[in-house]
DNA sequence: ACCGAATGTAAAAGCTGTTAACATGCCGTC
DNA sequence: GACGGCATGTTAACAGCTTTTACATTCGGT
């Protein structure tokens, strides 16, 4: 339904592929595919995805990159319309459950970014969901405790290097990243059972965390 | 150098598969093995593996749950080896640098564990390593907050049901093992690059994630 | 000693990824 | 506007993989 039979040159092959193996991982039941398949799926020959892709692990990378470019628009997405919430961290949890709903909707895809662990996927792109989280954390931080992070106040010593993030932010939002990415590797794993009603106690467990979380910079704050 | 070359019969080629398998995905690059390759190296034909598992995921599947086993293995030793420390928090910080320091070492094992996200693996298994953790968690909070978990207290309504851990531990142990997780594999795809010495920035924020989990109980225990 | 069950082999079918040699059509240049 | 190079697609073929089938060998109980 998507393009009209072309005859002999596709004219756009190059990006029918990438869709064309994203359908087949979405349908399958795996992340696996068959370049074979994902050419016909495309109206082409199974060599000709060859005079686009060096690989079959090329093809795979640029999936991967859709699936990391999918994410970011998802926490983006998130982001934005939590802006204004009165929580003074609905933001930071909305963007954590966002995290959670593209991992159950987008399942294979979600496993496909994290398998394997090659230095070809350009890391700003696998990076890019990640400063969505970490200008909520610097947004929160500014507004609701801007004495409470002690530690790295003084750390102006570079003077011309751009600051985007001042240090404490960054370690707090890599904290919640990691700690949204492990919960939903467990809810998918069926990890989590044991908590209330399964498919929520991911959720759950990540309210939970910015709750203690905030628990925890109070005390800090509170502290000499 | 393992088994002495048997005649027709091995004698114990289901486990020797395993081994086979295994050492071929640690030596090469990938989680990827060829079941030809795996029959050889036990000195059968390719053939032969179809009389002990049924499928190349079956394999895979025994793979899977070494995987785990050794997982369980290493944090097990790291909490027993700890439990004396003086730190009130330490062995908790013991257990999960040493599941940091398992996904660095068997990093083919440790991605191996996560691939996909079949239900065959036996979830006992897969939960093994947990189970170490949220006893030391336990262990923890009754000997430093016994007031500090108010919420939950009141929970013996099932009268014949065992309760192995309190639901509040329970509840700290998944955070702390997401958390773990989730460094883990975000420092395996380099994506820690920006803190300290890049290899170390995982341990770092795991100390500083129960740093800041204590400063989150001892502000609840304070509140009434 | 023997017989069935368990375990191994050999051969073959059907995919797959990948390459090489050939075909076609797009686009800039004269 | 014809032409020629180059990007793109096709067909054919090869090697390697998983899996099945038919056959061979050995182990263990009666």
């Amino acid at each position: 339904m998507s393009t009209s039979p072309r005859s002999y040159h596709h004219g756009n092959l190059k990006d029918a592929l990438i869709v064309a193996a994203a359908e087949l991982i979405d349908s399958h039941g795996t992340t696996e595919f068959s370049i074979t398949d994902a050419a016909n799926r495309a109206g082409v020959s199974n060599a000709a995805p060859y005079r686009h892709y060096k690989d079959k692990q090329d093809l795979l990378e640029h999936v991967r990159e859709l699936a990391f470019l999918g994410l970011y628009e998802a926490l983006d997405k998130a982001s934005r319309e939590n802006s204004e919430r009165p929580g003074p961290a609905d933001q930071i949890i909305a963007i954590g459950l966002a995290y959670l709903a593209y991992a159950r909707d987008k399942e294979r895809f979600f496993s496909l970014m994290w398998e394997q662990a090659p230095p070809n996927t350009d890391q700003e792109t696998k990076m890019s969901g990640f400063y969505v989280l970490a200008d909520a954390v610097s947004t929160y931080l500014s507004k609701n405790l801007p004495e409470a992070v002690p530690e790295y106040k003084k750390k102006g010593d570079q003077p011309e290097q751009e600051v985007l993030y001042e240090v404490s932010s960054l370690r707090i939002a890599t904290q919640l990243w990691a700690l949204a990415h492990g919960l939903a590797t467990l809810e998918q794993h069926n990890l989590l059972a044991r908590f209330d009603t399964a498919a929520k106690g991911a959720d759950l467990l990540t309210r939970s965390s910015v709750a203690l979380l905030q628990a925890a910079l109070r005390e800090g704050s509170q502290a000499p």
